[in-house]
DNA sequence: CGTTTTCTTTACGTGCACGTCACCTTCTCT
DNA sequence: AGAGAAGGTGACGTGCACGTAAAGAAAACG
């Protein structure tokens, strides 16, 4: 019975936005919601997009980059006219995107590498020698 | 013989960023270049932060966050006095960085998925069925 | 020595991603 | 019918991360 649409407010309980940012990313083309009225109603589609767009600002990727990337992704619709072009820019990204993953994971080793030294500093502190702390 | 100081336009050509950028963060307090006379000469510190700065945002982290990470990596110096403050900033921003990991990877699935149909898409349109693409 | 280049500070400008406010329409409920 | 509540459209404001232009000092070069 959930009618396969939803209303703003409804989406912005789901996903943890405003009113505004929605609107913002329709005027952007990043979604584009039916109208009832003036009314806007978000669609299936609006969703999955938005859960991409959500993601992808995670990771640090403009608007415009997403755009870009949302464009493969519905790929379906559309005419083959730009298709290469936006198959290469995808390549690109995933080039982005797996360089970004293995500098991650080297960044956690070294966090956790000191937060390993940390964690010992505090070992250190807590039941550490005689500290004079009390010497004003 | 590299006196272990760069001035700012060698820190530019070395990590591609402006002198603005520098002077920026030094503003921030994310780098503390020594001065002679009033210029700025960067240390081998300064070139580990930064480091870690343009790795920072590349994870799409701001710059205030960046620096809060940068606190940790030089407590050596410091007092133990915010230390545990900040090495339970760290743990979060460790959780953040490993939910990140996650999800990127997953996305990175995704896009690898997109791009296979993408690509057998191409394939279909190069040596498929006659395109009556030539019909004019 | 003067000139050119590099660097400095100060300060206003810019693009992005929204926040906020004012004001208007359209349902919904009692 | 009156009163909210929810949604809409401008349009201006804001924080961040710098860009850019102006004006001066200092170093390097021929």
């Amino acid at each position: 019975m959930t009618e396969d649409v939803m209303t703003i407010r409804q989406m912005c309980d789901e996903y943890g936005v405003t009113p505004r940012t929605l609107r913002f990313y329709e005027s952007k083309e990043l979604l584009s919601p039916i109208r009832q009225g003036n009314r806007r109603l978000f669609t299936r589609r609006d969703r999955a997009r938005l859960k991409l767009i959500l993601r992808g600002k995670r990771f640090g990727f403009s608007l415009e980059e997403i755009r870009q990337l949302l464009d493969l992704y519905d790929m379906g619709d559309q005419q083959q006219t730009q298709f290469r072009r936006t198959y290469e820019i995808a390549k690109e990204r995933l080039v982005d995107m797996e360089r970004q993953r293995d500098e991650l994971i080297e960044a956690i080793e070294d966090l956790k590498e000191q937060l390993e030294w940390g964690r010992k500093m505090i070992e250190s502190f807590d039941s550490g020698p005689a500290t004079d702390t009390a010497k004003d």
